[in-house]
RNA sequence: UGCCCGAUAGUAUAAUGGUAGUACGACAGUUUUUGGUACUGUUUGUCGUGGUUCGAGUCCAUGUCGGGCAACCA
C-alpha cells in the first residue's frame, strides 16, 4: 500500500481527541479521567450512547479511566429503577466503568464546600421567593439588582445555612446563593442558587438530608473530587462553564475542565427524556423498551446489537454544530453487522398456498440450507422439509406480471430457495377475486446442489412446507413519527406519531428450525429482513420483532411505477 | 437585539494557509440460488461581501442565517 493510501485511510481526530492529545503531549496530564454522568430520572437513549461511546472511548483510546457517576441531586425526580436500567444499558453497550459513583456520595463534602464559600463571603442565604429571585435577576439585556439578604453577615449566613440543613425551614423558605455578579452578561453568574430545601426522600441517602445541591454546585465539584480531567457535556452547558470554573477556583480544588459537544438528533424520532417519558406515561408506546423507542433498551428489544450502535456512534462523529442524523445511517450500521452475523431462516409473512402438482403426495424431503452465506464455512447448515404443498408470499405471485417481475405468474419459472426450480401452471381464486392457490410443476433434476437441468432462472423465492410449518407472531415496526423532525413542527409533537409504526401479524409460517430460536440472537428471514425473538416470546407462542428490513430495490422499482 | 456557540453536497463528517475528500442517501450498472450482500460508476458542496497572501473552506473585518442563555431541573 502506498504512503498516500495509508494517509488517506487514517482516521482524523475529532476536536476532543485533539485536546486530549495536546494535554497528554504537553504533560498537563499523565493519563485522563472521564465520566458518564446520567441523572437517574429516565432511560438512556441513543443520544446517551453517543456520550457513552465518547467518554469511554476516549479513556480506552488514551489509556485512562471512566467513572459512571449518577447525578442524583434532585430526589423528587429520581429512582432506583432508572439507576438499574442505566447500569444495564452501559454494560450492554460493552463498556466497563472504573467506579460506580453518585453525586449523593459527596453530600457531606459538598456541604463543607458551601460552608467554605460562606466563610469566604462568597455565598449567602436568601429568603426571597422564586418569583422575587427571578425578578431580581433582570433579563439578558438588563442587569439584575440585589436585595437586603445579599448583605447578611457571614455569621448569620453560617447559622441560617446550618438551620436549613437541620430542617428548621419548610421547602422553598430559603436558598443558599453564590455571591458573584448580578450584572453579569452571563445569566448563570447572577448569584446562582447552590442549595434548596426539599424535604424529600432520596433513593440513596434516605431522609438524611432536607437540603440538596443544585446541578451547578454539584457537578463540577464531583468532577474535581474524582480528578476528572476532561468533563464532557452537551452544548447547552456552555454558559455554565464560567460558573463551573468559578466554583473550582474559589474552592481551590482540583481543576477539572468542561468541554462541550453537540447532542445527537435523529430523523423520525424525539430525543428528550421529557418527551420519551410522556410517550411512556401516556401509553403511546409499550414502555421504555418498546422497540420503537430510541432508548437503548428499545433498540436492544428491537434486535439492534451493541456493535451496530457503537459503529453508528463512530460514524456520526463529534462536533459542536447542531445536527439531524439520517435514520438510514443507523439502519445501515445495523444491517452491516447483522448481514455478517444473522442466521438465515425462511418465514412466510403473508401466505398463499403453492401446490406442486407433479410432486408425490405425502412425500417429505429433507433439504439442506446453509445458515449464513457471509460466513466462511457458510455458517453450518440446517435441514428444511420440502413437500407437495408450500406456503409462499402472496406478493411473489401475480396474475398479470409486468416484464421485470422475476417471480411467479402463469408460465414463469423461479427457483425455490435450497430446493427445486418450478414452473407456474395456474392458480385458483375465490368469489372475492383473491388468489387462494397457485399451481406449479417442479423440475426433479434441478434440486439445489444437484442441478443438471441447465435451466437458468432470474428469481429465487422463499417458502415453508405447509405440513411442517410452525407458526409465530411477527411484529413489524416502522418509524415512530411521520415527520423528520417532530420537535420542530407546530403544536404537540405527539400529533405526528406514525399510526402505522406497529403492524402485528398474528400468524406467520416459519420453518421448523426456528423452533430453536434463541433469545438475543439475530435471524435473517430470507428476503424479508432481520428479526429477533421478543422478550415476551415463549415456546408455546413464538414472537419475532423485525429489527430492520432488507434493502428492497424491487419495492423502489414498483413505487416508481 | 445583552452575552455565548455555530455555519463545507440531501444528511453527517474530513481537509490544521497549498489538488475540497470520505460515509450514508439517491441514481446507473456488474455479480448473485436472498430484487440481500459484494463490486464499479454517476450526481450534488465551502452562507454573503470586503481584506491579508504567490495562494483562503481555513486568517482578519463585516453582514446574514441557525441555535442556546433569565427552572428552588439536569
Amino acid at each position: 500500500m502506498s504512503v498516500e493510501k495509508i494517509k488517506t485511510e487514517e482516521k482524523s481526530l475529532n476536536f476532543l481527541e485533539e485536546i486530549v492529545e495536546e494535554d497528554l503531549a504537553s504533560g498537563k496530564y499523565k493519563s485522563i479521567v472521564t465520566r458518564f454522568p446520567p441523572e437517574p430520572n429516565g432511560y438512556l437513549h441513543i443520544g446517551h450512547a453517543k456520550s457513552i461511546c465518547l467518554n469511554f472511548g476516549l479513556a480506552l483510546k488514551y489509556g485512562g479511566k471512566t467513572n459512571l457517576r449518577f447525578d442524583d441531586t434532585n430526589p423528587v425526580k429520581e429512582d432506583v429503577e432508572y439507576v438499574d436500567s442505566i447500569k444495564e444499558d452501559v454494560k450492554w453497550l460493552g463498556f466497563e466503568w472504573s467506579q460506580e459513583l453518585y453525586a449523593s456520595d459527596y453530600f457531606d463534602q459538598l456541604y463543607a464546600f458551601a460552608v467554605d464559600l460562606i466563610k469566604k463571603g462568597l455565598a449567602y442565604v436568601d429568603d426571597s421567593t422564586p418569583e422575587e429571585i427571578a425578578a431580581q435577576k433582570g433579563t439578558p439585556t438588563e442587569p439584575g439588582k440585589g436585595n437586603e439578604f445579599r448583605n447578611r453577615s457571614i455569621e448569620e449566613n453560617l447559622d441560617l445555612f446550618a438551620k436549613m440543613k437541620a430542617g428548621e425551614f419548610p421547602d422553598g423558605a430559603k436558598v443558599l446563593r453564590a455571591k458573584i455578579d448580578l450584572a453579569s452578561p452571563n445569566m448563570h453568574m447572577r448569584d446562582p442558587l447552590m442549595y434548596r430545601i426539599k424535604h424529600a426522600h432520596h433513593h440513596r441517602t434516605g431522609d438524611a438530608w432536607c437540603i440538596y445541591p443544585m446541578y451547578d454546585f454539584a457537578h463540577g465539584q464531583s468532577d474535581s473530587i474524582e480528578h476528572v480531567t476532561h468533563s464532557i457535556c452537551t452544548l447547552e452547558f456552555i454558559p455554565h462553564r464560567e460558573l463551573y470554573d468559578w466554583f473550582i477556583d474559589k474552592l481551590e480544588i482540583f481543576p477539572s475542565h468542561q468541554y462541550e459537544f453537540s447532542r445527537l438528533n435523529m430523523t423520525y424520532t424525539v430525543m428528550s427524556k421529557r418527551k420519551l417519558l410522556q410517550l411512556v406515561e401516556e401509553k403511546m408506546v409499550d414502555g421504555w423498551n418498546d422497540p420503537r423507542m430510541p432508548t437503548i433498551a428499545g433498540f436492544r428489544r428491537r434486535g439492534y446489537t451493541p456493535e451496530s450502535i457503537r459503529l453508528f456512534c463512530d460514524k456520526i462523529g463529534v462536533q459542536k454544530r447542531e445536527n439531524l442524523i439520517d435514520l438510514s445511517l443507523l439502519e445501515f450500521c445495523v444491517r452491516e453487522d447483522l448481514n455478517r452475523n444473522a442466521v438465515r431462516r425462511m418465514a412466510v409473512l403473508d401466505p398463499v398456498k403453492l401446490v406442486i402438482t407433479n410432486y408425490p403426495e405425502g412425500q417429505v424431503e429433507e433439504l439442506i440450507g446453509e445458515n449464513n452465506p457471509e460466513a466462511e464455512d457458510g455458517g453450518g447448515t440446517r435441514s428444511i422439509p420440502f413437500s407437495k404443498e408450500l406456503w409462499i408470499e402472496r406478493e411473489d405471485f401475480m396474475e398479470e406480471p409486468p416484464k421485470k417481475f422475476f417471480r411467479l405468474g402463469v408460465g414463469l419459472t423461479v427457483r425455490l430457495k435450497y430446493a427445486y426450480i418450478v414452473k407456474c401452471t395456474g392458480f385458483k381464486k375465490d368469489d372475492a377475486g383473491d388468489v387462494t392457490e397457485v399451481y406449479a410443476e417442479y423440475i426433479p433434476e434441478s434440486r439445489s446442489g444437484h442441478d443438471t437441468s441447465g435451466i437458468n432462472v432470474k428469481g429465487t423465492i422463499h417458502w415453508v412446507s405447509v405440513q411442517n410449518a410452525l407458526t409465530a407472531e411477527v411484529r413489524l415496526y416502522d418509524r415512530l413519527f411521520k415527520v423528520e423532525n417532530p420537535s420542530n413542527e407546530e403544536g404537540d409533537f405527539k400529533e405526528y406519531i406514525n399510526p402505522d409504526s406497529l403492524q402485528v401479524l398474528p400468524i406467520v409460517f416459519i420453518e421448523p428450525a426456528l423452533a430453536e430460536a434463541v433469545p438475543g440472537a439475530p435471524y435473517q428471514f430470507l428476503r424479508k429482513g432481520y428479526f429477533c425473538l421478543d422478550e415476551n416470546s415463549s415456546s408455546d407462542k413464538l414472537i419475532f420483532n423485525r429489527t430492520v428490513g432488507l434493502k428492497d430495490t424491487w419495492a423502489k422499482e414498483v413505487k416508481k411505477g
